[in-house]
DNA sequence: TACCAGGAAATCG
DNA sequence: CGATTTCATGGT
């Protein structure tokens, strides 16, 4: 992104100039789990085993908890604030009045780019679950497995667990988290990514090649695949088709099945598919579209 | 109480 | 091979 101010004051960093960026729609839009609003509007979270908060007042974001090299070599990486949404946001709403409006909607979010393995860990978790159960789930494994970080703001934090701790405990433990059925693929996978690093070199690997070993792995489908691909790998053309996306694509657009979702997407939206997935997903988790009458929507 | 949740594996026909 | 069933758990 052009022209970022960056400057350290009083212990935070102050970054200005920052568009096409809103903190509650980059956290509330499904793509993270371990952001949570504080009473003052801003968000705390773990992320690269440290805990920052972060706060805006439109152009201007402040971050606490951080120093300006932590800012430059991780969190401007983090937020993506090298992408022109504007542009993004411009073509793929190019003569499409609903993606118009989820553009609109979602107008400030960012794909923020997360750890492969905390993200593949999440997304197994995330099947036929609501999203604050995952939270919750997430925040388990973290407590009772993750290496502690310290106290901020008089709570406690603690790191994603290591592939290596999880492959190391038995179904039954990981299973006091709460994952139900999920313990055995996270038990195995962790084995897997614990032994065989591969993950974190698909990130370099084409889309292609990344999907073909992410599906190899035991329960990990399509959903699940393309969103660790677009999370965590930059694989902006993956179209994540969950329940929220069929049921919009179906409403707005008329389509009825996966395949008649991948093609239109790729057409249509082609290497930027992942941000519209991501607008169009914000915007019907958020209005209920398909779950209520087509006539309730804002 | 029955149904749903950012689905995928197992099983069926 | 595509279609259906099953899988824990918590919220509504």
């Amino acid at each position: 992104m052009e022209t970022l101010i960056v400057k350290e004051k009083d212990g935070l960093v102050i970054v200005e100039g920052v568009k096409d960026f809103d903190l509650t729609h980059i956290f509330e839009c499904g793509q993270c789990f371990r952001w949570n609003r504080e009473s003052d509007g801003g968000y705390t979270g773990v992320a690269h085993g440290k805990v920052i908060h972060i706060k805006q007042d439109n152009e201007r974001v402040i971050l606490e908890n951080t120093t300006i090299d932590d800012f430059n070599n991780l969190w401007y990486d983090y937020f993506d604030l090298d992408r022109d949404y504007g542009i993004i946001k411009k073509t793929i709403s190019n003569n499409d009045e609903i993606m118009q409006e989820a553009v609109k909607f979602g107008s400030g979010i960012r794909l923020l780019n997360q750890d492969e393995w905390e993200i593949l860990i999440s997304f197994i978790i995330s099947q036929n679950r609501s999203i604050p159960i995952i939270k919750q789930n997430i925040e388990f494994l973290s407590k009772q497995y993750g290496k502690y970080i310290g106290s901020f703001r008089g709570n406690d934090y603690y790191d994603f667990p290591a592939a290596e701790t999880l492959a190391a405990k038995s179904c039954e433990y990981i299973k006091s988290c709460k994952v139900g059925y999920r313990a055995p693929y996270i038990q195995k996978v962790a084995q897997t990514i614990a032994n065989d690093k591969f993950i974190f070199e698909l990130k370099n690997r084409s889309i292609t090649e990344a999907a073909d070993y992410l599906l190899g792995l035991f329960g990990v489908g399509p959903k699940v695949a393309h969103c660790i691909m677009l999370f965590s790998m930059k694989k902006y053309e993956s179209f994540p088709i969950d329940v929220w996306v069929q049921r919009v694509m179906k409403e707005l657009y008329g389509l009825e099945n996966a395949k008649q979702i991948n093609e239109f997407a790729k057409e249509k939206f082609g290497e930027y598919g992942g941000f519209a997935q991501q607008y169009l997903f914000y915007y019907a988790r958020s209005h209920n579209i398909g779950k209520t009458k087509s006539g309730d929507r804002v």
